[in-house]
DNA sequence: AAATAATATTAGATAAAGCTAAAAAATATA
DNA sequence: TATATTTTTTAGCTTTATCTAATATTATTT
């Protein structure tokens, strides 16, 4: 099963969409995901459908096969494995590793995959926080919950980050929140949601609810 | 000057044959090398005409420009980076690496080619012997003869090779031919061109005129 | 120099991936 | 329920990069 770069990018947002919860997936979703018109949308979704890496009746919905979920996942996989190996090895900030793991996640060759995985000590997660699929397409995930449904006088630490948009990974280097991190509310105001949380037991920090709700956190 | 990736492949191809000696560049050359047809390598210069990185009158011939030249050295210095990544850093063999490269050289990111460059340690050649263009396509290279050409006695150290198919890469490994060894002519058969050699002062080598025109030798 | 061969180009198709505008179907609203 | 709105799909066009078959040009031989 042979996929077109433009395929496997259609079937990655179809499985992140689909993995977000929602009931379905709607063609105009997939358009703004992509960055294309719903007009392309279905008809990649026709020949995606052919493919069988969806199930697919027009104006009904669409279902990811098992197939599908297997490729995207094996996408996702190389995206990430290289996000590690531009942190890791050349030094990138974690916003600026989006753009080339796109492109670089194309690159056909089992073989690149399985040495650069091994070359970077089988990461489990990559530089935000989500989960690294194995070879076969399995994905360990961890329990985490965003950090603006947290109470006050709960702690854990920062696990991932639900928006990986550079503005927003530059303003947690700011204030100097980082995966890894210790942390523990110490205040949540009602008005506006915003919560003040304490940092490896050493600094505060205020941050709104919007914020809060794009960093997830492994309880303790 | 933006290029698409088949743009590139026609570039550097040209780019190749042009540096080959020989008097002019023709379209049944340039389908051969990228394996496509004179009609549609026709169709692609009047393209890479009008984009100025070659000079093209049609049934006359083209001449690379300078702006040619250099956006096909910054491709051939990609490439070479990533098989020098592959080679030292994922441990492929050195018959395993073009195809790879030949993706991975597309991939637009002046960040990381820099990154890349310094994390290899600023290679000056790649694992076959070519040398590497620098960030502004310049290129170091060294004087060296075809092993064939050269007369009985004489030495010098293997530094490159002509051939990079894996066919001829495997024979090179399997006799013990490798880039860096000392060698020494010992005998020249006239009849066939085929020849003896002494490498590393140790082993004693035959091959035939075929093999060493495609072994590039730095005479000492 | 004329005929033949080789080489190069054009014409016309095809396939992928996108677009806009129009039509069709499903959903929401009055 | 009938109408209006939203969503989705189709129709038709564009661009890029191929191809085959036909034509044009250049080179080579008689």
């Amino acid at each position: 099963m042979e996929l077109t770069t433009a395929e496997e990018n259609y079937l990655k947002a179809i499985y992140h969409l689909s993995e977000e919860g929602k009931k379905s997936v709607s063609t105009n979703d997939i358009a703004a995901q992509i960055q294309t018109k719903p007009a392309s949308v279905s008809d990649m979704l026709r020949k995606l459908g052919e493919k069988e890496v969806i199930q697919y009746r027009k104006y009904y919905g669409l279902q990811i096969t098992e197939l599908g979920k297997r490729l995207a996942l094996q996408t996702i996989r190389k995206h990430r494995l290289w996000e590690v190996f531009l942190v890791d090895k050349l030094h990138f900030a974690w916003d600026e590793v989006h753009e080339v793991a796109e492109q670089l996640e194309h690159i056909q060759s089992p073989l690149l995959i399985e040495r650069l995985d091994a070359y970077l000590n089988y990461p489990k997660f990559d530089p935000h926080g989500d989960p690294i699929p194995d070879a076969y397409g399995d994905v360990r995930t961890r329990p985490r919950c965003a950090l603006n449904e947290m109470d006050i006088d709960q702690s854990g630490q920062i696990v991932a980050v639900k928006d990986s948009s550079a503005a927003f990974l530059r303003y947690l280097d700011k204030v100097g929140a980082y995966i890894g991190a210790r942390i523990k509310i110490l205040d949540k105001v009602e008005f506006d949601g915003s919560i003040e949380i304490l940092v490896d037991q050493k600094k505060t920090l205020f941050m709104s609810k919007d914020v809060a709700s794009n960093i997830l956190v492994l309880q303790s």
